[in-house]
RNA sequence: CGGGGUGUAGCUCAGUUUGGCUAGAGCGCCUGGUUUGGGACCAGGAGGCCGUAGGUUCGAAUCCUAUCACCCCGACCA
């Protein structure tokens, strides 16, 4: 490509709303821009990446024999409601009314589309497994986009889903998926860490994620400080501390009126007492059933965990069931008294560390000290569970070793799904013994988009981009510096031999000074620079740099073709270390 | 949805407090010239209903009302 005939519109002013760097080189170097919050155009070179990373992508996921499809972006809302996960989306799902007044949602994902196409489809299990996949558009109507593409409204996403007749089959093409993951990742030059996951409103048994560790990453990973476990924040389990033992008599339970007092801090503040004292008492509601969930004060409810100890799907109980159930305004819920009222009570373990604590008097503007665990509520009986539900926090353990915290970006995740969507959607097969079965699923998805902008989360510099070779928009830069007629001549014969080769080359002719094409260089991250300057010229010399070193290399034109074939592949061949 | 902020040239922003000449700067763009290895210089030039709609006033970018868009922080979103 001629980069006078380009549309690279590079800036050197980083725009306003812009502040993590991928988001500013994206902007900066002209790979997109934003038509409205959370949509961008990509311009040639954006779109020039995303489409080698795509092709990267479904080159490995066909190597894995997953099948490509196209589903349609609008879906009918009955189909959700089937499922029932327009309300598990809710209003983050976009949807239209169309002339019809049919509900039409543009998917966020397409699990729905393709169980019902495997419920038409496949009726033995002779076709099983099979894994279809797709890389389309996807829709979510964020309550706040963000971080350029990194939560964005539309993005492109390869959506992949397996069928099988049983868990040992998913169990293989899970291990298969994680695997070809693995190798697209290292294709695409990323450093990912793998961690255990939640499968959360996903439903099913077993997820894990590829995260990009990175300062502006939205995810917190927790990993053991050998690196034997890693989790993210929702599933990384802790030890229990240490519990304390009732070993003499406490003082009687003592009212004590905190006007206005509701939140943990406000209290602690009120009584100049420590938070970890307080015993935090939070109300959840699970279908009709009420759960209440008790964690020491300076910790916090961790949702996932609590639902997978509940066996079910949680929510926090609104202002008037907490109201009928404590008798008291938000804020002043506690145990005491409360156990024969609730189905179950979820006690932390950090709640056992209190020897005597805080808590709510279940009457509105009072607090109750001198509660005893055991003594004043009950810590066994038959819906009472103590058990891990709090987030980790910096400092705690797991299996004796120290947790260490990191934020990452989440490029993909792999989740076995089990028959959830294919029973409510009818995908059943007649198994060997004759007997009707429903479809057992797994699904894996990839962000695009994300792992653009992640590569350039950890491959920048102060002058612009550092792209991994494999999804650089061009692999090869050509920068005259002068404009003699020879000059030009031997940079277009060269321009001409690798474009021969098949190489990807950006040659630059614009009449420009030498810096100019520089700083734009840098600034795109071309991983190979070729330059020949009238110096160079006169010993029959090209200089070839590398973005990521400052070394630079005389070549006598004559081998620079040679020597740039070489190159490559030698770049390439440091990111296919999985493969 | 709650709190805060910003809308003025293609981009980054002054000007608004205290209403008053023809609305400004830098970058970018166009013309001519000198330059040409790390974002050159000189001269000339194009480009704005001051987000939108009302209102107050002799007069509004500036004051008032409404509305829209965008950004930041937070509610717990995979």
């Amino acid at each position: 490509m001629r980069y006078s005939k380009a549309l690279i519109p590079t800036v050197k002013e980083v725009p306003s709303d812009a502040e993590i760097p991928s988001h500013q080189l994206m902007l900066r170097a002209g790979l997109m821009r934003k038509l409205a919050s959370g949509t961008y155009t990509y311009l040639p070179l954006g779109w020039r990446t995303l489409t080698k990373i795509m092709n990267i992508v479904r080159q490995e996921m066909n190597k894995s024999w997953a099948q490509e499809i196209l589903m349609p972006a609008v879906q009918p809302m009955e189909l959700w409601e089937t499922t029932g996960r327009n309300i598990d989306y809710g209003p983050t799902m976009a949807y239209f009314t169309d002339r019809h007044g049919r509900k039409n949602v543009l998917a966020p994902t397409a699990e729905e589309v393709v169980t019902s196409i495997a419920a038409g489809e496949i009726n033995s299990y002779k076709q099983l497994p099979i894994n279809l996949y797709q890389i389309s558009f996807k829709f979510r109507d964020e309550f706040r986009p963000r971080f350029g593409v990194l939560r964005s409204r539309e993005f492109i996403m390869k959506d992949a889903y397996s069928f099988h007749s049983d868990e040992q089959s998913l169990d293989e093409t899970y291990k298969t998926m994680y695997e070809t993951y693995k190798r697209i990742f290292s294709r695409c030059g990323l450093k990912y860490v793998i961690v255990e996951a939640e499968s959360g409103e996903m439903g099913g048994s077993g997820s894990h994620q590829f995260t990009v560790p990175c300062e502006s990453g939205e995810d917190v990973i927790v990993q053991t400080e050998d690196g034997s476990y890693a989790a993210n924040i929702e599933k990384a389990p802790v030890d229990a501390l240490p519990a304390k033992t009732v070993n003499k008599d406490y003082k009687p339970i003592e009212e004590i009126h905190t006007p206005n007092q509701k939140t943990i801090e406000e209290i602690c503040t009120f009584l100049k007492a420590s938070a970890k004292e307080m015993i935090k008492t939070l109300v959840y509601k699970s279908g009709n059933d009420l759960i209440l969930a008790l964690v020491r004060g300076d910790f916090e409810i961790n949702p996932e965990k609590l639902r997978c100890t509940v066996g079910k799907s949680i929510e926090l109980a609104d202002e008037a069931t907490i109201k009928n159930l404590t008798g008291a305004q938000v804020g002043f819920a506690g145990p005491v008294g409360l156990t024969s009222k609730i189905n179950k009570l979820i006690i932390d373990h950090s709640v056992l560390t209190i020897e005597a604590g805080i808590t709510g008097a279940n009457k509105t503007d009072y607090h109750i000290k001198n509660v005893v665990p055991g003594r004043d509520f009950p810590l066994t009986g038959n819906n009472i569970i103590i058990a891990d539900i709090r987030n980790a926090v910096e400092g705690d353990t797991y299996k004796g070793k120290k947790l260490i915290f990191k934020r990452g970006i989440e490029v993909g995740q792999v989740f076995k799904l089990g028959t959830k969507y294919s029973a409510k959607l009818g995908a059943k097969f007649l198994d060997k013994d004759s007997t009707e079965k429903p479809c057992i699923m797994g699904c894996y998805g990839i962000g695009i988009n994300r792992i653009a902008a992640s590569a350039i989360e950890i491959f920048h510099d102060n002058d612009g981009i550092i792209w991994p070779i494999s999804i650089a928009p061009y692999e090869v830069i050509i920068t005259p510096a002068g404009n003699s007629e020879e000059l030009s001549a031997a940079a277009e014969k060269i321009y001409n031999e690798l474009m021969a080769c098949g190489v990807e080359v950006l040659f630059d002719d614009r009449d420009a000074r030498g810096g100019v094409k520089f700083k734009d260089a840098d600034l795109l991250g071309i991983p190979i620079r070729i330059t020949i300057g009238a110096k160079s010229l006169a010993e029959n010399n090209a200089e070839i740099k590398l973005r990521r070193e400052k070394e630079i290399t005389k070549v006598p034109l004559a081998q620079v073709k040679e020597k740039i074939l070489q190159l490559i592949e030698k770049l390439k061949a440091e990111q296919n270390v999985d493969a």
